[in-house]
DNA sequence: AATGTACGCAACCGCTCAGCA
DNA sequence: CTGCTGAGCGGTTGCGTACAT
């Protein structure tokens, strides 16, 4: 049995609003206010129109002090460090932009933000990878697995580039600074979304050692260009840490689809089991963002460095100490805020002032 | 000039959550 | 405690416009 519907849908109209609808509903509003009942509100000022609709029109572009468009550099610094915080929560982003709608903000970051930062590249991957994909079935589970992977790996990406405008000199600019895995695992990361990558990387993992198959596919992989041959040697301990950086890696991303299989990786490489679980039963995509950066801290940029030693071998994190408590902070203040309240309105100017004091030391580009 | 394609934005849909009886 | 209802949210869709061929 389905929800009944908020409205009777064959007697609202849909579509644009006409100037005299937008008329009306500001006039009772400006009047009146909502009445705290948005759904009986069409029917008092004789709108056609479902209450959701009007609650839409109104706060979305009605509403006083609306700004529309024209977006500063300081407000893309906001909503693109947000972003990567917190994820696509809107509405939160929406909170500490004065005058902006939570759909104003998401329109621009996905038609011209996410474009500037991130590229066209990969989303022209992901439209082929659909296109290819013949089996339905394949496709739901694909996009739906993509769907925690691509946000994740965007802000990811967008963590990388942000904290290469901060320092230019520091560890992603600075292919010398990078671990030995790295070309691997950033050829990962970028080619995560395509299927013939993982399943080379599942054939890597399958194939026995010191026949040559891992050095072809390593090759196919990465290209001969990168390819370290001290990697692969045979009995080297090195091929099994990068097995193990690979299924950790794997075991953070759902889009890599053997991890949901029986070549699951290993428990120790702490793998985000605990996120995926919460997310929960109508497969709500993992949206915070902090098991994220705490896994990529923690596994994703681990090579041959013992777990203790990762925070120590890479310069960017040295940097970012700071910044990754900022985030901490930040990610355990969102998830308070938003639990208690549905808006941010009401955070004190001195918070949220202190705030993005904080925030502004971490990603002032 | 005509047509196709890409893009941006407004609006809708369906879901979850919170408040209330 | 439970179920119902409305509010709010994020994802998606559809349409108008700009741009390319």
């Amino acid at each position: 049995m389905g929800r009944a519907p908020c409205c009777d849908k064959a007697n609202v109209k849909k579509g644009p609003w006409s100037p005299e609808e937008d008329a009306k509903l500001k006039a009772y509003i400006e009047e009146y206010g909502t009445g705290g009942n948005w759904i009986a509100l069409p029917q008092k000022i004789g709108l056609k129109r479902c209450g959701k609709s009007c609650r839409l029109r109104w706060l979305n572009y009605l509403r006083p002090n609306i700004k529309h468009g024209g977006f500063s550099e300081e407000e893309d610094n906001i909503i693109c460090s947000l972003y990567i915080s917190i994820g696509s929560r809107w509405s939160i982003i929406a909170a500490q932009l004065p005058g902006r709608t939570d759909n104003d903000i998401k329109n621009y970051w996905n038609t011209r933000l996410k474009k500037k930062l991130l590229g066209r590249r990969k989303q022209s991957n992901i439209n082929r990878l659909s296109s290819e994909t013949s089996d339905s079935n394949r496709v739901e589970e694909s996009s739906s697995s993509m769907a925690l992977s691509q946000s994740a790996l965007e802000r990811l990406q967008l963590h990388i580039q942000l904290q290469s405008l901060q320092n230019p000199f520091s560890f992603y600019n600075n292919p010398a600074l990078w671990p030995k895995l790295h070309p691997f695992q950033e050829k990962m990361l970028l080619q995560s979304m395509n299927e013939s990558s993982n399943t080379l990387m599942q054939q890597f993992l399958n194939s026995p050692h010191g026949n040559g198959q891992k050095l072809d596919i390593y090759e196919q992989l990465c290209g001969s260009d990168t390819l370290d041959q001290d990697y692969l040697k045979f009995d080297n301990p090195k091929v099994d840490c990068l097995e193990n950086s690979l299924k950790g890696l794997a075991s953070t991303d759902s889009s890599i689809p053997f991890v949901n299989g029986n070549n699951v990786a290993d428990s120790s490489m702490g793998v985000r089991v605990d996120a995926v679980e919460q997310s929960d039963a109508a497969n709500q995509p993992v949206s915070t963002f902090q098991p994220e950066l705490e896994n990529f801290i923690s596994n994703k940029t681990s090579g041959f460095v013992s777990q203790q030693d990762q925070f120590a071998e890479f310069d960017c994190f040295k940097e970012m100490n700071a910044s990754k408590d900022s985030l901490i902070w930040w990610s355990n203040e969102f998830e308070t805020k938003s639990a208690s309240s549905t808006s941010w309105e009401s955070t004190s100017a001195l918070q949220t002032e202190g705030m993005f004091q904080d925030y502004e030391l971490s990603y002032n580009m």
